[in-house]
DNA sequence: CGTCCTCCTCGCCG
DNA sequence: ACGGCGAGGAGGA
């Protein structure tokens, strides 16, 4: 089973698991990639494939190059690793130039102090503290900004068992191979170049992808073909302390005064001129993918609780959500919790959809025999993405709440009670907005 | 700006 | 046993 490639080492960064838990991080419906293999997470990140474990102290970590460099492959270089990265040796990268704990700095946004988020999330927001102090560990992750845009377009209708497996299904496909775990092998997302060819749509129709066989497609030949290279990563956060030192484009336009720097109102009009991308996919991309913290996707699982929680739309007559209604709610949110509004909004609902982590990870090897209302539940968690299966029909919504309520706290008697903040305001602000 | 339909799949219901 | 129905996000009329 030992594959041919070098046997490499587990490495540790000190990590405490109310600063983060990958347990429940990796599978909360940001990311659709990683595989957790005999109690270990792996995921294939910019090129290699990266293992995890985690302990109440440590994160640990283990690194595997491809051993076929990918000739072929096109690089995967988010940040600025430009001439450095073409087809790295193995043991070159396994030695002194190996960035992959600064990567894993940058995606889990280790720059943040968890603690310190919650706390100022819980100090401005009562209904945060009753539901959502307990829930530690769980970070919005900074992913590549591509595969993010892709993914949450597969999100839509779906749910994440199915988005998963359709992000698997591209990688598969269209990605370059990097390593195998216990038999089961890894690819890299693939680039958009790769996924804008021809025969793209009418293949992966084929693969079960539906409708969003024609939006891939089509956003894959835009960005690729009539957008200037690298222009996803120029609409990043520069701002944004998970992504590092930007890119040369952020110094020229802070020393130009004339080119306006990556906004997140700018990237988010950006983003929905894509096939498939609406408001609330455009802010899944610029939460996970362009380190905008303010953004906040709202879907109608959202809606209700916001309108539960926050009693939001109390005056509003469309039965439809607009997007003007969509912008509201957000800038409530956003001025309820600040600058990461968007992170707040993802603890509050994994807390609000409770269970998981022990009962969902041990059930979830195998569905078939798993009691239903269980499944339900794991697939209700997510919290940014698909549907939430639980709130369809009175009954799912009965049973599922049900098998939550078990797990932890129960909630329902006196939401109202403590949601009053600045629900008056939003009332009218729902109302009088055009 | 709101409404309504389509796309597609899945799970629930009868 | 199977067909209808509806939920979910985006797009288009």
């Amino acid at each position: 089973m030992a594959a041919s490639q070098r046997i490499p080492e587990w490495r540790k960064l000190p990590l405490s698991l109310t600063e983060l838990c990958i347990d429940t991080t990796l599978r909360c419906g940001q990311s659709f990639r990683w595989r957790n293999i005999n109690d270990e997470w792996h995921c294939v990140l910019q090129g290699r494939l990266i293992s995890l474990k985690q302990d109440p102290s440590h994160l640990h970590y283990k690194v595997t190059w491809p051993s076929k460099p990918a000739a072929i492959a096109p690089l995967t270089p988010p940040l600025s690793l430009n001439s450095k990265c073409p087809t790295p040796t193995t043991k070159e990268m396994e030695s002194e130039n190996d960035d992959t704990a600064s990567l894993l700095h940058s995606y889990f946004a280790l720059s943040y102090s968890l603690a310190a988020l919650y706390k100022q999330w819980a100090a401005s927001d009562a209904n945060f503290a009753r539901r959502a102090l307990a829930f530690t560990g769980i970070r919005i992750l900074n992913q590549d900004a591509w595969e993010t845009l892709v993914a949450f377009i597969c999100s839509s209708n779906n749910n994440i068992s199915r988005i998963s497996q359709m992000v698997h299904k591209l990688c598969i496909h269209y990605g370059p191979y990097v390593g195998t775990v216990d038999g089961e092998a890894f690819h890299d997302f693939p680039q958009p170049e790769a996924l804008a060819g021809s025969q793209v749509e009418t293949h992966l129709r084929e693969l079960g992808f539906g409708y969003r066989a024609k939006y891939i497609a089509e956003t894959a030949r835009i960005v690729s073909a009539e957008r200037p290279a690298g222009w996803l990563l120029k609409l990043r956060n520069p701002r944004c302390p998970a992504l590092g030192v930007a890119p040369e484009q952020v110094k020229k336009e802070e020393s130009k005064d004339d080119i306006e720097p990556p906004s997140y109102r700018a990237a988010h009009e950006a983003l929905l001129q894509l096939a498939g991308v609406g408001p609330k996919v455009a802010d899944c991309v610029c939460l996970m993918g362009l380190g905008f913290g303010e953004a906040v996707p709202i879907d109608t699982h959202v809606w209700q609780i916001a309108q539960r929680d926050y009693n939001l739309g109390k005056g509003v007559k469309s039965k439809t959500f607009s997007k003007a209604l969509y912008d509201t709610v957000g800038d409530h949110f956003r001025k309820i919790w600040g600058q990461q509004a968007g992170w707040a909004q993802s603890v509050l609902f994994t807390a609000n959809l409770k269970s998981f982590a022990e009962q969902a990870s041990g059930l979830k090897t195998d569905r078939s025999d798993t009691d239903a209302a269980v499944v339900k539940v794991e697939e209700t968690q997510l919290i940014l993405t698909a549907s939430a299966p639980g709130a369809r029909t009175g009954k799912r919504k009965t049973v599922a709440t049900k098998v939550a309520a078990k797990h932890e706290l129960e909630d329902d008697s006196d939401q109202t009670t403590e949601t009053k903040i600045s629900t008056r305001r939003t009332s009218k602000r729902i109302k009088v907005k055009p």
